[in-house]
DNA sequence: GGGGGCCGGGG
DNA sequence: GTGTACGGCCCCC
């Protein structure tokens, strides 16, 4: 039995026979620090929990059924212990295919916990974190043994027993940015006409280069005969810089599926995995993401639209913001011409590829670090939280949570229940005043951010606290809207944001004591993460597909929130201070000197 | 006023 | 893949 120690980078599943094997991909610490492992469990289960009506009756019709074997268990249920059955079953694909069945059992009130991706559920029952170190006990396994074709220098490796997550520094991740152009004459580019006539690429770790048909005197340019030979040197650049992330701009949607479709044209196979899979695409709904297995596919556009609020995103834009010097560009429409012309303007085009590779690199440096430790403390995958809204974050999360304590997860609204919650009447926002017209002097500003969290653990709002009859001994009432909550016990969600809080300051104080500049920035970093999740934490009350979505707690929250900014306005100007404008989470107020 | 359709980024 | 998901704006009735 050996013992391996590793990044966790990515997850999946393959199937071997009839059986699951859920796939860890990591990066190796220790001893041969920094090569590729790709760790199998075959021991895991998938799982649904069924709500009988009775219970003894429903586990004899459920065991009828093609399932491994049937538990029964005791979980809390929104405040109450209840009784359910765990009904195993043989492999991920037969929950869709049973859970029907399951639920159309006349036996059978409801199932739960029925549409959480296997991997997602192992990561979340095993307790091991993405982006964290994991260490595993097992052994290596030689090519033969393997189902999957392989790269010899990738360490394949059969876990037995349990993964056990580590206490662990942040990991050092090797970046590479790439970014391609395409010869569109006419119109935007298409992928069965127009050519890609150069890949840019930059690493954080010095590598700047562009691979192109065409033949420069400049020293980052190293040239190729064919396109098809283009690809092929893209691919043998990925695998021997072996970066951890591979990102791009706008690359769900354009740089991943032209490459794919200009690959497929000519040829090509993107063997771009760690265990030597080809490029793959997930259907997200409008948009695809590209997916490479044992690397991390981030497409920073997205991630940008999320952190940052602009009138565009263009990469330009962005970079602007985020450094304040301009960017050159040239307009997409003229990059044939400056192709064409092979001379001056080709080499402008050769540095304005690689410097948009290069953007994207001191983007994703400046830009990554928050949504890695978001990955640290929501427990699901890079790739996913880079996806994500923060309300999925967030219901992740509690997602997380509930296993610890216990808890059985609420379903996901059916149709008709979403586009219930819809049409209901939208509840009252923030406090808004409109502001006074003019030139004000003197601004201070009041900053309430955090008002939302520290309402629903003061309130103790939460959807298993929630109750309809209540007085004001046992209950605290929402002001205007009159929902009333249980002072005890601490409800599932206040319970959460206040250890979300806790930790923050926690990791605020080791920061102020720390020496170190790096740990220093990590600890930043971290505590800005959960500042993030604690303040986003009310909107799943309110946001209709959610699965702990309780309009009376977004309601409530909203109601204590401008009792609470009014009753603060009143005693600023009490103290002098003149409001000028008030929306949801601040107010801004001049100070009116005295004249005296 | 609300439902349907389109767009964002990329070249 | 234990899927099929955004939010803002414009137009139109």
């Amino acid at each position: 039995m050996e013992t391996k120690r590793f990044v966790l980078l990515d997850i999946d599943y393959i199937t071997e026979g009839d059986k699951a094997v859920v796939r860890l991909f990591g990066k190796i610490k220790g001893d041969e620090e920094g090569k590729s492992i790709i760790v199998l469990d075959k021991n895991f289960k998938p799982y649904i929990y069924v709500v009988p009506r009775d219970i003894e009756t429903c586990a004899d019709d459920v065991s009828e059924l093609e399932v491994e074997s049937v538990e029964w268990v005791r979980k809390n249920d929104n405040g109450q212990d209840k009784d359910f059955l765990k009904v195993i079953l043989n492999h991920p694909q037969d929950v869709p295919k049973l859970r029907d069945i399951i639920r159309d059992l006349e036996s059978v009130e409801d199932i739960r916990e029925h549409d959480i991706p296997f991997y997602r559920r192992y990561l979340v029952d095993k307790g091991i974190f993405p982006m964290s170190e994991v260490e595993v006990d097992g052994k290596c396994l030689t090519g033969n043994d393997v189902k999957f074709s392989c790269e010899e220098d990738v360490c394949i490796f059969q876990m037995e027993g349990e993964p056990r997550p580590l206490e662990s520094e942040f990991p050092e991740l090797k970046i590479l940015s790439f970014d391609i152009e395409v010869r569109n004459p006419k119109g935007m580019p298409q992928a069965e006409v127009d050519e890609i006539i150069m890949i840019s690429l930059s690493s954080n770790q010095g590598l700047e280069k562009v691979i192109s048909t065409a033949k420069s005197s400049l020293d980052f340019v190293e040239t190729v005969k064919t396109e098809a030979r283009m690809l092929e040197r893209f691919v043998e650049i990925v695998k021997s810089e072996n970066p951890d992330l591979l990102i791009g701009y706008n690359s769900d949607n354009f740089d991943m599926p032209y490459i794919r479709d200009r690959a497929a044209k000519l040829g090509v196979k993107l063997k771009l995995g760690t265990d030597g899979s080809q490029l793959k695409f997930m259907r997200r709904g409008f948009a695809n993401a590209g997916l490479v297995k044992g690397r991390i596919h981030v497409d920073l556009y997205l991630l940008m639209r999320r952190y940052l609020t602009l009138d565009r995103y263009t990469l330009e834009r962005v970079y602007r913001e985020l450094f304040g010097e301009e960017k050159r560009d040239i307009p997409g429409d003229e990059i044939f011409e400056y192709w064409d012309d092979g001379g001056k303007k080709l080499e402008m085009l050769f540095n304005y590829s690689l410097d948009d590779a290069v953007a994207v690199t001191k983007i994703g440096e400046k830009m990554l670090p928050l949504s890695l430790e978001l990955t640290r403390i929501v427990g699901q995958p890079f790739f996913d939280i880079a996806r994500m809204t923060t309300g999925q974050m967030v219901e992740w999360y509690l997602i997380r949570k509930a296993y610890e304590y216990g808890d059985m997860v609420p379903n996901k609204p059916s149709s008709s229940q979403y586009s219930q919650r819809r049409h209901k009447k939208r509840i009252a926002g923030g406090y808004v005043k409109d502001p006074v017209k003019g030139l004000h002097e003197n601004i201070v500003s009041f900053d309430f951010r955090s008002l939302y969290p520290s309402i629903i653990i003061s309130k103790n709002v939460s959807p298993d606290t929630f109750v309809e009859e209540c007085d004001e001994d046992t209950c605290h009432i929402a002001p205007e809207v009159g929902h009333k909550f249980l002072k005890e016990p601490v409800g599932f969600v206040p319970s959460i944001i206040g250890n979300i809080l806790k930790e923050r300051v926690r990791i605020k104080t080791q920061m102020k004591a720390s020496e170190n500049p790096r740990e220093k920035q990590i600890l930043d970093v971290q505590q800005q993460a959960l500042k993030r999740l604690a303040n986003s934490m009310y909107g799943v009350y309110g946001y209709s597909r959610f699965r702990w979505y309780r309009i009376e707690c977004a309601d409530a929250v909203t109601a204590w929130g401008r009792d609470f900014i009014k009753k603060t306005m009143k005693k600023a100007e009490d103290y002098g201070f003149k409001a000028i404008y008030a929306d949801t989470d601040g107010f801004y107020a001049t100070y009116i000197e005295d004249d005296d």
